[in-house]
DNA sequence: AACTTTCTACGAACTGTTTCGTAATATTGT
DNA sequence: ACAATATTACGAAACAGTTCGTAGAAAGTT
């Protein structure tokens, strides 16, 4: 099972998707060219990124001094790993609520919602057989 | 904006919203008989209804002795609002891929998932008004 | 009235998350 | 070679979340 990141770990994680693989400096200028509030500070970036490695959520090559690191588990994974908590922990374990909700407080497009419908009539047909 | 509740909170709300309004040993024994693991102390869940009064997440009639609380929430805007979080940091604001990844993660039956292309037939038909 | 039980309030310990300062080491520029 | 700069590693402070012990007041029991 992979650990569930906490916030601070999802914004690196989230750039690593982005660039495949990066220096602690690289990460840290991304996060500040985002950021809106303060400046996140060079070292904590490089510590989350110590403990991310050290638990399992990023490997690092450390054959240049500057180490260069790369997400050790897939978005698709850790997506799926926060739903799952979220339906255990506030919607009683209905997928269908979560869909509903979802729907719900985002007004996706027609267009969207039309994408979506295609892929719940192939998994309906994938079901029937 | 509401207070985002944490997971302990999340326990007592779930049970006010079952009950609708309870003294504190009553929502204690409920959360024990549901609990796998350890016993929770009954001052645990007394100071956590009391953190929640503060927050503005629960409401309570002191004129007992044994205070009775009330959620002061609706469920509903609470899950609205962990799907919300959800969305922007997890999925890049994109409810399309919360809902595929509801989808994956939880294999709704059949029937679950007529009911999610009803109700998606619906929006699409409203949006075209 | 004295004893026991139940309740609220408060404080404090413990854990996890976030943030950064400082020291030690390596690299680069003059 | 020396100074300036960049990088890693470590430790610790600050904050939030969770858990409970203890004290004191109120109610119930004998």
């Amino acid at each position: 099972m992979i650990p569930k990141p906490t916030d601070a770990e999802l914004e690196i994680l989230h750039v690593l998707w982005k660039y495949g693989s990066a220096t602690v400096r690289a990460v840290n200028e991304e996060q500040n060219k985002r950021a809106g509030g303060d400046e996140i500070g060079y070292t904590t970036t490089l510590k989350f990124m110590q403990i991310m490695a050290d638990k399992g959520l990023l490997t690092r090559d450390e054959s240049q001094r500057s180490h260069v690191y790369s997400a050790a588990v897939r978005e698709g994974d850790v997506q799926s790993a926060f739903v799952s908590k979220l339906l255990s922990s506030v919607f009683h374990g209905s997928a269908m609520n979560l869909v509903l909700q979802a729907l719900g407080t985002s007004k996706p497009s027609t267009s969207e919602l039309q994408q979506i419908r295609a892929l719940l009539d192939e998994e309906i047909n994938n079901n029937q057989r």
